[in-house]
This record gives C-alpha cells, sequence and structure tokens, in this order.
DNA sequence: ATGGTCGGGAACCGA
C-alpha cells in the first residue's frame, strides 16, 4: 500500500493539481493539510469521482486536514487531546485497512518567541503524548503531516537565514528530535540519509528557482510499520507546475 | 531599491 501526505494549501485552489498528482502518483491513502475548506466547501464529488473516499476535519479560510483513501476509512479521532479549547482543525486520525493513519498540521509557531510559539510548544507536548498511546498499541502507525519543523541544518538550503524561526528553534528541534527517539522512525531520512529531500519552498524570493527549500513534510513511522516499508520518496517535480502548493507530496510504500 | 508571493475571502491574516 502506498500511503502520501501532502499540504495542499487551499484544496479548491489546489483541486486541479491534486487530482493530477492522484491520477499519477495512484496513492491507497492521502493525507491532506491547509485545505482552508469546511465540509460544504469541500470538493467531496470531484474527490469520489476520482476514486478516493474522505474523512476530513474542516477549518473555514484556515488550517484543515483531511485523509483521503481508495478503501473506506475508520475515523479515529478528529482533534489532538489535551485542551478541550483547542477548535484548530489540525489532526486527523483513521484505520486504513490495519495501517492506524494520522494526518497533521503542527503549528507553525511564528513569530517566536510569543503566543504562537508558545501554543506551537505545548501542541507538540500533546502530540507526544497521543504519540506515545499510538506506540503501545503496537501497531503499524504513520505519523504524516506537514510538522512545520526543519529537523537539522542540512535539511535547508539556507539554514542562515532561518536563525530564530520557530521551524529551527532548539525548542521544536529538541521536541521532535525526543519523538523521534522515542521510537518513530523519520521514514525520509532513513532512506534517503544523503539528499536534502526538501518538500517544501516559500513562494516569495524565487525560493523554487533558486532551490531555496527546506524538508518539513514527514512521516514518522512506529516499528511495526517501519518493518514493512520497502520505498519512500518525495514527488519534487510537483512544485514546478503552474499554480502549484508551496509544499509537494511526500509518500512510502508498506509491504 | 522602503518591495517582494500566495490562498481565502473581501480587509487583512497566516504562512
Amino acid at each position: 500500500m502506498k500511503f502520501a501526505s501532502f499540504n495542499v494549501n487551499g484544496i479548491n485552489a489546489r483541486l486541479p493539481r491534486l487530482l493530477e498528482w492522484l491520477d499519477e502518483a495512484k496513492p491507497d491513502v492521502v493525507g491532506l493539510q491547509e485545505i482552508k475548506a469546511e465540509d460544504d466547501k469541500f470538493p467531496r464529488m470531484a474527490i469520489e469521482a476520482a476514486g478516493y473516499h474522505a474523512l476530513l476535519r474542516g477549518q473555514k479560510g484556515f488550517n484543515g486536514v483531511a485523509i483521503l483513501s481508495r478503501r473506506p476509512l475508520d475515523l479515529v479521532a478528529d482533534q489532538l487531546a489535551g485542551d478541550a479549547d483547542d477548535r484548530q482543525a489540525r489532526w486527523i486520525e483513521a484505520m486504513a485497512d490495519d495501517v492506524h493513519f494520522v494526518c497533521l498540521y503542527l503549528p507553525n509557531g511564528n513569530p517566536a518567541p510569543g503566543g504562537k510559539f508558545d501554543y506551537k510548544l505545548a501542541w507538540m507536548d500533546r502530540m507526544a503524548a497521543r504519540a506515545a498511546e499510538l506506540l503501545a498499541s503496537e501497531r503499524p502507525v504513520i505519523l504524516a503531516g506537514d510538522f512545520n519543523i526543519c529537523p537539522t541544518d542540512f535539511d535547508a538550503a539556507r539554514p542562515d537565514l532561518l536563525a530564530g524561526d520557530a521551524l529551527t528553534r532548539p525548542e521544536s528541534r529538541g521536541r521532535f528530535r525526543a519523538l523521534a527517539a522515542s521510537g518513530w522512525t523519520d521514514a525520509i531520512r532513513a532512506a534517503h540519509p544523503h539528499h536534502p529531500c526538501y518538500s517544501y519552498w516559500d513562494y516569495q524570493g524565487g525560493a523554487w528557482a533558486k532551490n531555496w527549500g527546506m524538508r518539513i513534510d514527514h512521516l514518522l513511522l512506529s516499528p511495526a510499520a517501519a518493518d514493512r516499508m520497502h520505498d519512500c520518496g518525495i514527488d519534487r517535480a510537483v512544485r514546478g507546475a503552474e499554480r502549484a502548493s508551496d509544499h509537494v507530496p511526500v509518500w512510502l510504500r508498506l509491504d
């Protein structure tokens, strides 16, 4: 089975690109982030016509996550536990056959320091608690999404321009590193240790033309999932299309 | 060089 994650930056603006990519890449399951739409604006007809079921936790104007799947999904959760007052649509979990698939959109956290950065760190602590529960299940689990974390300087073309950024600050990187060390495999980095594998290029400043990218979209695998991975990659060419998202899909195959 | 790019949704906010 092929699993993927794609921050589309607006499901309706990106619908032609998304449908093209689904047709070419043929993922079985894909997590989408920043759909920026609620259920009534979600292009369900077009998604279903392409052969996909959809579960979503939408939000008007901002955030919003969805899981598409060729086979029916069983919703597990559509919010991250730990703060009943948090209404931001950033988390959805479903069972895709025997795989527990989580689609997440981790807060950006800029400007840092500040309230948005505090929210990011608290959100990461809540994520760590849920991730520990999922590990304890001993099931194959995939944490897929836009983590808004650039794990090391190797994961950015211009780390010097990111000093003090919420995506690279020690508090952010430390939490990501601790999460991985608790038992999760960073699939892209494990499969491609010597290639940067950028997944995001800013719209501003000609970042794509200069290849000033960052690796911030990740697939973290529980041990039972990591044992089954046999291929993993990034669909870099998607960034070069007309009206592209600023992110590209990341994907893996499990036996 | 006092801008620069998108999406959402109708003036700015978020990234």
